[in-house]
DNA sequence: TTGATATATGACTAATTAGTAATATATTGA
DNA sequence: TCAATATATTACTAATTAGTCATATATCAA
């Protein structure tokens, strides 16, 4: 893997190390939403949430769409949902040590 | 999604946000190394590599096992290489827009 | 013991970033 | 045009962190 590939990888990794853009993700799998809404349903403050979505947003994993005055954002790449459940699951089972005798 | 588990969930992430520690899995995935090869492997200088390395262990990437005046690292939770495989592959090819009719 | 080697850690700096308040921009309707 | 609403951006602060140097700790061999 290139030096430039894990920096690309990296960058997106660090988009999703942030509890705030996770639940925006979440709230966007319900379906496409206004930032309005996305307020209402995170709880985090207009100016914090744009800034979270432009995040989201230059690495790909949410769309925009203008609508009248609206700005509707959807999930623009659905494997994010992939890698958080797989993160999720990890953090619910953490790994089995490799070999150990006394499982106790 | 609990706020607990998120910020679980994005702590772990965080740990791989990074190139430097992404370079040092991806130089364990030919097997347990200690930390001098794995400074040639990655050309990190001692005290920048242990502190990655303190971190993928905290988050249970890695496990340690001392012998003599070495200390072996080691994969510890294979599921890191599926979620660095599929965030490499978003890299490598981007998300399609949903609905769009000229594909050029 | 002592010395040599392997690894970890404390202290520090520079850079990044989440959150916030204030303000700017864009769109609509009158 | 103007006012109202929705969203973005600028400027700032506080907190975090990667990298580095110096030093500490642990293990072994003699």
């Amino acid at each position: 893997m290139s030096p430039v590939m894990l920096a690309s990888v990296a960058a997106r990794f660090k988009v999703l190390a942030e509890p705030a853009r996770l639940q925006v993700l979440q709230a966007l799998q319900r379906g496409p939403q206004h930032v309005s809404a996305l307020m209402a349903l995170t709880g985090l403050n207009q100016a914090n949430l744009s800034r979270h979505l432009q995040l989201l947003h230059a690495q790909g994993f949410v769309s925009r769409r203008r609508q009248g005055t609206f700005i509707h954002y959807a999930i623009a790449d659905a494997r994010v949902f992939a890698l958080c459940d797989l993160m999720c699951e990890a953090v619910r089972r953490p790994a089995a040590p490799p070999e150990r005798r006394t499982t106790a």
